[in-house]
DNA sequence: CGAGAAACTTTTACCGAGTCAAACTTTATG
DNA sequence: CATAAAGTTTGACTCGGTAAAAGTTTCTCG
């Protein structure tokens, strides 16, 4: 760890390259119209190579789950004693927010990384079982900690969605065109809002009607 | 829509069929296993036939999305007057149980079903996308009522959470062996207890550390 | 240092999902 | 009954993804 050795710096440096082409490419024609044989060419490597450290395609563009996952997992499995999981992981949020964290949806450059990801229904769903695998991950914590298989499952469901729809909802912001600035100043509220439901529940929204 | 017609008739029963053929394989063999081209093979017909009915391989399985879709969507658009989207979801839950429905999931046959969903994560990542079309059309419902998008996606996100879990949790049972009596009649419970966590939120679940 | 083992990459060949266009067959219509 | 319209088939093709074997590069240890 301390020392990575040449072939584990070349490994790394290769991995950068061939997401960094990939995702330079994605940016300018979308998800689909890039083949991986287009990618690998661009870098300079085969094919072969481009599975190697992407076993899939969609995992060029969403390479950053591993590291996401484990995050909110230790948000959730090494909070505080006495704080709640709803607590801790509101607290991140309004962190993440604070540091300007891409992960917060509210940063400048999301606009590009939102219309790629709407470029591909099959990236979106890679997107979307991504969600899942955090719901999962949750759920097997609070499992263990309870031994409530059932209620933990339901409780992880409704803290994720409280994060991806956080998320979502300053994401389409930005792409709407609002400024930055101004959607960050406000996603302290939605933040807030977003866990209060889950919290709290969602009684008889909506309004009954008529 | 009288009369069907010849020709529509013909078609419907030709869609049918592939379907039917297919279920059985994959019911067989698991879904990677089985190749469109064996499908159309079996049901006597060209594999562009299958794809004219089936646009994506997983559909050949999950072909009951559509009407899940619609029936939950009215019962969330049409609920009697005064009635919150939460009740009649509940209230519709107990309804679909106590009418041994598959998609109570505590149904004898089930254990096949849930089998074949987990023999391929394509195929499972699509059974997500649709729980996710099922969040959006809540959502869409809402936003429609109240105009609140954001409040409106998160209330959907948490009622499609409790529908899902609970259709996963009767499903995990039978598959583990339960016996499918027993299942249902647990289940009211189960349903009760999700949709309570909907409306009313999880608090402070789990209980802090230590 | 140098030889051999271990790890990484490339090549080649292949499979299956899904698309497209053109030819062909069946049902519908006047 | 003729012809249009709808549905099906054929064949060729693209692309994502896998497998195996051979070729390179780095590591390790005497």
């Amino acid at each position: 760890m301390a020392d990575p050795g040449l072939r584990e710096r070349k490994k790394q440096a290769t991995r950068q390259l061939i997401s960094n082409v990939a995702t330079g490419l994605f940016a300018l024609r979308g998800f689909e119209d890039v083949t991986v044989a287009e990618i690998a060419e661009a870098a300079g490597v085969s094919k072969m190579t481009v599975f190697n450290y992407f076993p899939r395609k969609e995992d060029l563009f969403l390479d950053r789950h591993a590291d996401r996952l484990r995050e909110l997992t230790e948000v959730v499995r090494d909070r505080p004693a006495g704080t709640s999981p709803v607590a801790a992981l509101r607290r991140h949020q309004h962190e993440l927010l604070a540091a300007g964290h891409p992960l917060s949806g509210a940063i400048t450059g999301g606009s590009g990384f939102w219309w790629v990801l709407n470029s591909s229904p099959a990236l979106k769903a890679r997107w979307y079982e991504q969600e899942r695998e955090i719901a999962d991950a949750f759920a097997e914590v609070f499992t263990e900690e309870t031994g409530d298989a059932l209620r933990s499952r339901l409780v992880a469901g409704l803290l994720t969605t409280a994060i991806t729809t956080v998320f979502a909802h300053a994401m389409g912001r930005i792409v709407a065109g609002d400024a930055p600035e101004t959607v960050r100043r406000e996603q302290v509220a939605v933040i807030d809002q977003a866990f209060d439901l889950a919290e709290h529940g969602v009684g008889a929204f909506p309004a009954a009607l008529e």
